[in-house]
RNA sequence: CGCGGGGUAGAGCAGUUGGUAGCUCGUCGGGCUCAUAACCCGGAGGUCGGAGGUUCAAGUCCUCCCCCCGCAA
């Protein structure tokens, strides 16, 4: 088949592999490069290198719906439109192009998720259990009919950056079975159940804040959530405390205010919650490096210190 | 040239107005102990990121370079 392929960051490079692999005709149609890191420099999205690895055509607009970016969809003519992680809202015209339409390979159990973060706030929310969906776009926010969905369990100590490779990989399997379906025409299509959905938005820098108010496991859950981007922190003395890792424990309540950091070099590392203390695993000062927490505690003392 | 913090023993940090480098952990040796990751005593280990400069004297002041990190994207 002839094939756009509409994707940007990480999550999508294992689906496109898949179509490469599978012998599709193919184009790429990708966010324009953006200047990231430290000195500004302009980057090129993953999926455009993987794209030029293998001499796929590489299309860059700042938004695909205006109408250059709709002529040169026509101008490839694809059958069939393939969205993952693209970052861009397809406008009814851009859907009506191919003529089996677009599908999209998105990172929850829909109706359960919609929206730009869906991996992240699984994992900040508690989930036990997400997954894979594949639908059929249309132009709400992912908000089209379901084609076929795959469930993962999420580990109690899993990141979402880990939990976002997995998804990935059954991503683009189930985005192989979903599209063999398509061609053998098989393909079932389930309106999702508005009542049951719910939306989660891009996720910022300050959705990393944590609330030491809080539960010790919707700590936890928040420092999985936002690891590896943007990462969790708490304001130790104003200057933002990163924290990286954390463990549930069983460990007696120490009587001081939520907030509070307590432990020595032998014990560990404990940040004391609404309920119970969270052990901290590792953590980085402003400047420094991440560092388990033993070795941070060697070099400065921060027991009794409140965190806010 | 976006803003800012930092490179000092194997690790993490201190180092005051320039005057022979300290702390915690680790490591090595010894001691205590039924025993120990606990405790006590002692030792080794640093051309203070690199190059130049100022000075009687530079980790400390000046210039340039390399590397790491936070913010911002």
């Amino acid at each position: 088949m002839r094939i756009a392929f509409l994707g940007t960051p990480e999550f999508a490079l294992p689906s496109l592999r898949m179509l490469i692999e599978s012998g599709h005709e193919l184009a790429v149609f990708t966010q324009p490069d953006r200047p990231v890191g430290r000195h500004k420099t302009p980057d090129a999205p993953p999926v455009k290198l993987l794209a030029q690895e293998h001499g796929i055509p590489v299309f860059q607009f700042e938004k695909i719906r205006r109408p250059e970016g709709v002529e040169a969809l026509r101008d490839f003519a694809p059958d069939l439109m393939v969205t993952a992680a693209f970052g861009q809202i397809l406008s009814a015209e851009n859907l009506s192009v191919p003529k089996y339409g677009c599908i999209n390979v998105h990172g929850s159990l829909l109706p359960k998720y919609r929206g730009a973060a869906p991996i992240q706030w699984s994992v900040i929310d508690g989930e036990t259990v997400t997954g894979i969906t594949t639908m059929q776009t249309d132009v709400g926010m992912d908000t089209g009919d379901i084609l076929m969905q795959e469930e993962t369990e999420i580990g109690p100590d899993e990141t979402a950056g880990e939990l976002y490779g997995r998804l990935s990989l059954i991503g683009a399997e189930l985005l192989k079975k979903t599209i063999a379906s398509l061609e053998a025409g098989t393909l079932v299509r389930t309106p999702q159940d508005e009542a049951l959905a719910t939306k989660c938005p891009m996720l910022k820098k300050e959705h990393g804040k944590i609330n030491p108010s809080g539960t010790a496991s919707a700590v936890h859950n928040l420092v999985r959530g936002v690891n590896p981007w943007p990462g969790a922190y708490a304001l130790l003395n104003g200057e933002p405390l990163k924290i990286w890792k954390t463990a549930l424990t069983d460990r007696d309540p120490s009587g001081s205010v939520p907030g509070t950091l307590f432990g020595s070099e032998k014990e560990g590392l404990f940040l004391q919650c609404a309920d119970r203390p969270v052990r901290i695993l590792e953590l980085q000062a402003p400047g420094g490096k991440r560092l388990d927490a033993v070795t941070f505690l060697r070099g400065r003392n921060i027991c009794g210190s409140v965190l806010t």
